[in-house]
DNA sequence: AACTTGTATTATAATATATAATACAAAGGA
DNA sequence: TCCTTTGTATTATATATTATAATACAAGTT
C-alpha cells in the first residue's frame, strides 16, 4: 500500500494515513474483507512510527471503517450501509458548500463537480 | 455577532471563529462591505482572547474573505467570483464523497442533501 | 517454541493552541 | 492637540496535540 505523506502539511500524519485509506475504501482498491498493512509494515514502508499508524487504524476502527484485533489483523469492514452521512461530514460538507457559493460557483456547477468527484473516485491505472 | 463555540470540540476555537464567519458571509448575515465586530469586541463577547479572535481573522484575511487593517478595521470582502474551490476545498470534499458512498448513500441521492444544503445557506428568521 | 498481530505503557521532544499583559502605528473624534 | 479605537506585534506561560522511541503483553498462527 503505497501512501502519499506530506509533513509540510498541517493536517496530522495519522490523520492523512486515515484519510487515503478512506479514499482507498471508496476507490475500490481496497475492498471489504480484504487484509490492511501491519502496523509495523506499514510504518516502514511509510517511513512514520508504528504508533502513528496505529493512531490512524484506532480511528478507522472508531469509525468503523475497519475492524481490528491480535489475531485477525485489521481487514476493511464490510459496510452496513448505514445510508446517512456522519454529523461530522455533513457540517464539513456545509461549509465547502459556503466556500464555493462565496467563490461564486453556481449551484449546477457545483454538484457538476460532485458528480465528476463521485465518479473519479474509481481506480484507474496508473 | 453570536458566535456558538464548543470548547470540547477537536476543532481549534480560532478555526471555527473562522468556519462561523465564512458560514455568516455565505448565508448572507454578513454582507460584502459590512463591518465585522472588532478583535476586542467579538473576544469579549465570546468569552475568548483577543489573540484568538485575531488568528482567525488573519486566516480569513489571507484567504480573502475579509480586508483587515488599522485604520478601517475588518470588513467583508467584495468576493471577485474566482469561480473556483481552493484545492483544500476541493480533496476535502473528494474526502466527503467517500465517506457518503462508503455509507452507502447513491449518487443522486448526495446530489440531493448537496441541493439542500445550498438552500439552507440562506438566513432563515430565528 | 518461535513468530506475528494489534495494543499498551512510558518517556521525550516538538509543535499547536490559547491566554495574558503590554505596546505600537495609524486613523478618527472631541 | 489629546484621546480613543483599530489591527497588529511582542513576550511569556500553560496546556494539548502530535510524533517518535523502546519495551512489553496477550492472543493467535506456524
Amino acid at each position: 500500500m503505497l501512501l502519499r505523506l506530506d509533513f509540510s502539511l498541517d493536517t496530522p500524519i495519522y490523520m492523512q494515513i486515515r484519510n487515503q485509506i478512506i479514499l482507498g475504501i471508496a476507490g475500490g482498491s481496497l475492498k471489504p474483507g480484504e487484509r490492511l498493512p501491519t502496523v509495523r509494515a506499514l510504518a516502514d514502508e511509510s517511513g512514520v512510527n508504528m504508533m502513528t499508524v496505529n493512531k490512524a487504524y484506532q480511528l478507522l476502527k472508531q469509525e468503523g471503517y475497519i475492524t481490528a484485533d491480535r489475531r485477525s489483523g485489521a481487514t476493511v469492514t464490510d459496510p452496513e450501509s448505514r445510508g446517512v452521512l456522519s454529523a461530522k461530514a455533513e457540517s464539513e460538507l456545509k461549509l465547502i458548500i459556503s466556500e464555493a457559493k462565496i467563490a461564486g460557483i453556481p449551484e449546477e456547477e457545483f454538484l457538476q463537480m460532485c458528480k465528476s468527484l463521485y465518479h473519479d473516485l474509481e481506480v484507474r491505472p496508473c
